[in-house]
DNA sequence: ATCGTTTACGCAAACGCTTGCGCGGTTAAC
DNA sequence: GTTAACCGCGCAAGCGTTTGCGTAAACGAT
């Protein structure tokens, strides 16, 4: 038969030789059977402790079907909300006893499938996942769903029936921004959306529009324009909101980024931040704080927190105790950060 | 017999049953092996289709005693340089079939040896690493290396012999640096170096002698001070930079966070950035270019390359095609990237 | 002395896949 | 027409581990 490298690793047929007893009862004394004699279980442990034995994982995940690790498919590792919510999910997952299994899609949907795919086949138990924004296909994820394989969706959900999700309420964030702004006494906001299409963008909006209405206030459209988050459609934005004839006093911006693009133009106008005007955002980023000019607040959306969130779901999942025809969907709050009064 | 849950995933076996051949030759035929039949190998191909086969990888992971995964040891996840680096690595390997492993020891030594230990009985088939910084044991690697599991160290390198590395030379970087404040007329350069100990607090130093020995410069101690990277650090060593006798009007600031602070000192004391006092940073995050007063270059160590790098040199070391008793160490040349001339 | 019970261990199958080798049968070479 | 080469496929071992079941020996109870 083939010589198999063998890596050298001592296994429990070693183990079982030297000893002069059955793999099994090896086996056994190493998970402390109760049908194993003290005396026998104490000479395999000290034998086992000697010969440095480890056991094979990869035969074990092959035997019992499992591999206690979970696949994360994120859009970009390198965003800093992302790489929180990683930094959760591996701390979880850690003191779990699972292991991470790592993908990035870079929002292209044909290396989500793929990499779908691929976690599929390594068995991964289960998966957190978070969409491209160009996906429009969920196949893939069907695919999971026929292997019996959960799924928890975090932040960047699909729009379908049946999953578990967790995700982050920024309507209510939303509301507290405004909130803010209006008992600062700002009457006239301007906001700088993010693409129409994004649920994000929504709950921004019905949020803004929420907060408004509950201080009997008219909404007007006009002070809403959704921009594309670069550089230039944020100076656009801004140059637009500027110059409505009602003199905008606060914007809400999509996210940091924006913030500091809008910062950065509006310092270019003459203006004078948290004067002339006031900005509130989301917090994308921690090193916004670090910004000459951050936001007066902004909306923490704790991505930290969601990947722990998200673990948990999944852990839970697996631990088998949950009817199959039974969804989570975890809304987590979000919540304004007030950083200058 | 148990009955094991199955999970419902056909196999060799079944497609072998239902075509009336041996398991073997579906093995061969699925692998276009060159001793089965074009008929037969559409046949199984087309069942193995329908059926939605999927190869079981944990069982051929098991048989060939490899997992096509190398495990990633980081410090910290979220932060900007290794989440970058993360992202190379993800890359290169995804892109030769390979798949990440992840684990971040939150610079805990103990939980770096779990971490190691679990991967190694994952049986990875390498590792990249970049170590804790109060790691002073080097036992778990030492372990990886009886086991055979190569690995690579990256940016955070123990100072051990014999091992493969990857690295930035920051001392070629500051040289840049300096060069470009003395180009632009500046004579008297402050340093806000990080914590003595640090290998690359070190290389800065040198760097920055160096540069001023290449011009002739005399080298005045006085104007390097080390901090703590706090923002209260920071503070005290602008304080003290800026009461000299000399006139410091340009300083090199250990990382992106550190010279964001200086600059807010430096607001503070009404100095005019890029007039009265420049600054020259290295880049620890992208998000400085969006800040009001961007240094006027900084020093890019490219993480993402490195982490390809490093992907690239495991890969190579995997491929078998190196003498066992052959290290390699790359030294990385960072680069001054100018902002603001 | 008989019986049930417990204790302590071994046997062997099973997980899904790969692969060395063997073996009939066809084809090409001399 | 004999030999050699080759094609196409099956057999079966083996990777390391777990685990249902069988079974001796020991023991207390009746």
């Amino acid at each position: 038969m083939r010589k198999v490298v063998s890596s050298g690793q001592p296994t429990i047929k070693e183990i079982a030789k030297k000893l002069n007893i059955s793999v099994s009862t090896v086996s056994r004394a190493l998970h402390d059977h109760h049908s194993i004699g003290l005396r026998t279980k104490a000479r395999v442990k000290q034998l086992a402790a000697e010969m440095n034995y480890e056991r094979n994982q990869t035969a074990v995940y092959f035997q019992q079907g499992r591999t206690f690790t979970i696949g994360i498919l994120l859009p970009e590792l390198s965003e800093a909300f992302f790489s929180s919510a990683i930094s959760g999910i591996e701390d979880t997952a850690y003191s779990n006893d699972y292991t991470v299994l790592l993908g990035q899609s870079h929002d292209d949907e044909a290396r989500e499938k793929q990499i779908i795919q691929s976690m599929k086949q390594h068995r991964v138990d289960g998966c957190i996942v978070s969409i491209g924004k160009n996906t429009r296909n969920y196949d893939h994820f069907e695919m999971l769903r026929q292997a019996k394989i959960p799924v928890v969706f975090f932040d960047r959900i699909p729009d379908l029936p049946n999953i578990h999700t967790v995700s982050c309420n920024l309507e209510s964030g939303t509301i507290q921004a405004v909130d803010f702004l209006l008992k600062k006494g700002h009457r006239v906001i301007g906001m700088i959306n993010g693409p129409e299409q994004l649920v994000a963008s929504k709950e921004r909006a019905t949020g803004y529009i929420k907060a408004l209405r509950k201080h009997r206030l008219k909404y007007d459209p006009e002070l809403i324009v959704n921009a594309d988050l670069t550089a230039a459609g944020t100076s656009q934005a801004m140059e637009y909101l500027l110059s409505l004839k009602r003199k905008v006093t606060a914007i809400v911006t999509f996210n940091d980024y924006v913030a500091m693009d809008a910062v950065q133009y509006a310092l270019k106008q003459k203006l004078e931040i948290n004067k002339d005007i006031t900005f509130v955002s989301y917090a994308n980023t921690p090193v916004s704080g670090y910004t000459a000019f951050p936001p007066a607040a902004s909306v923490e959306q704790f991505p930290y927190e969601q990947g722990k969130a998200a673990t948990n779901m999944l852990l839970s999942l697996l631990s088998g105790e949950h009817a199959l025809n039974e969804y989570n969907n975890m809304l987590m709050e979000s919540q304004l950060v007030i950083h200058d009064r």
